[in-house]
DNA sequence: AAATTGGTTCCATTATATGAAACTCGGTTT
DNA sequence: AAACCGAGTTTCATATAATGGAACCAATTT
């Protein structure tokens, strides 16, 4: 077997988080957590055997990774419909996760005030794997949509806090990121290419902040700023989302808090 | 070693989830398991070295997970402080866990209707490794708390749902987590032995719902419906909080949903 | 009664995790 | 400048744990 050792660059100093899309790595812990990713994959509670067939491992193998992570709540397992969901550990984990971010916490009180002042639908998001994940979320008209909007996900090449934090990447970073990207055509809109995304990209790092026009949804636009530490490292992007046509640049330089 | 397949029984259909209160197991993938909680037990970002004082662990293999979890996304490497947070990825995983379980988004809607009728706290709760854990809210005042409140862990032992989930649970289950409970006096109604405990739960049993006469915080007093499936199994509980001093039992039979 | 499906267990083999010790690299101290 | 330090990182022989083919078991189905 060869040793998994290229993905993390650790020596000076700095650490690059390796997207995980899709291939394994990292031994036996790797594994297991791929596992956990599948069960999550179906959105619903699984069976064993289902799992079995969309499962790169042997029966035995599986097997044993679904009793170790159920047992320790990672998953769970209802014995009544034999079927195996993602655990209430979780849960628990990701509020632990939420609270000691760098991000989400000190961002609150912005995305409050924000979302007051404006009426308009406020997005706070993170990257992770390749993709936008949504840590907050202010909702124009009802007052705040729980647990089913945090933690969602979406594409990076064509949503504004998307590009907004791609931009911001070191080169390299970006390079393999972009790599990642599916390129799905969601509307007319939607940029398509490596290419067309780039030029984009060298435009929002200029101007100094995103927009979608359109990309990902038909009637949607939205205005998207990122967020660096004074280091220049990204930490995430926040987006004002409106429905219309054409977007206006609402004053608004809540840049870089903290 | 010794093999630790004590805690799973899984023969004829039924398997308990074994807490994991505190001790390992689990081979390689619980020991990595543990090193996340013990991350999320600081409740903020924390060092290497800081970690490794409060770790079983030798240097090197306590490294090592770090770098895996690291690098599976499950912890965050802050390389301008040096420290390790728990990473975002269980955040993704925390919303599917959220959106597949069997309670949470069922009762969702129940949720909604109960707060806006009476004005009062509504909480909905699990049990996670012997604690109650809240896996969603209605506030009275504040429409919604976010991603805060949701993952709140509490005690069993002296809150309305803890022990409106512990009466109804099979014996042997219920002298297992009854074992593990702390009994800390935090009011000077708390319950604080396990024999009081009990005849307390014999009288929820009988009666069928659950009251927390400030027995958690003082002047916080609440009225607790377990969640049950057909077959009588423990899913959860919902409760009703009030700040005063004695406990009307409003006419709520919302029970057994599903 | 035999065959099929879905889940669980065995156990020899092999890969993987382990951890003591050695090393590296900034930053002190002598 | 040399020696020292402490935090973090890497090595490597060894112990341990993961692996997976095959056998097993219990319900169903034919």
């Amino acid at each position: 077997m060869f040793l998994a050792n290229v993905p993390v660059r650790a020596t000076p100093g700095r650490i690059i988080v390796e997207g995980r899309a899709g291939m394994a790595g990292d031994g036996t812990v790797g594994k297991a957590l791929d596992v956990l990713d599948q069960v999550a994959a179906f959105g619903r509670p699984v069976r064993f055997a289902t799992l079995l067939e969309s499962s790169p491992f042997p029966k035995a193998t599986l097997y044993r990774f679904l009793q170790t992570l159920t047992s320790q709540g990672m998953l769970e397992y209802d014995p009544e419909r034999q079927t195996y969901a993602l655990g209430v550990r979780l849960v628990r984990l990701a509020h632990a996760a939420w609270t000691q971010s760098s991000l989400a916490p000190i961002a609150r009180p912005f995305l409050d005030r924000l979302s007051a002042e404006i009426g308009d639908t406020v997005h706070l998001a993170q990257m992770d794997a390749g993709q936008v994940l949504y840590v907050d979320k202010r909702n124009a008209t009802r007052p705040v949509e729980m647990y089913s909007d945090a933690g969602k996900v979406g594409p990076l090449y064509c949503t504004g806090v998307g590009k907004a934090m791609l931009a911001f990447l070191p080169e390299t970073d970006q390079a393999r990121v972009i790599k990642q990207q599916s390129f799905h055509r969601f509307t007319p809109h939607t940029l398509t290419t490596s290419a067309a995304l780039r030029m984009e990209l060298n435009a929002i790092r200029e101007r100094g902040y995103a927009f979608d026009r359109e990309e990902h949804e038909p009637g949607i636009i939205c205005i998207a700023y990122p967020i660096l530490t004074e280091r220049g490292r990204v930490l995430g992007a926040l987006s004002i989302t409106r429905s219309g046509h054409v977007a206006d640049l609402p004053g608004l330089q809540e840049l870089a808090p903290r």
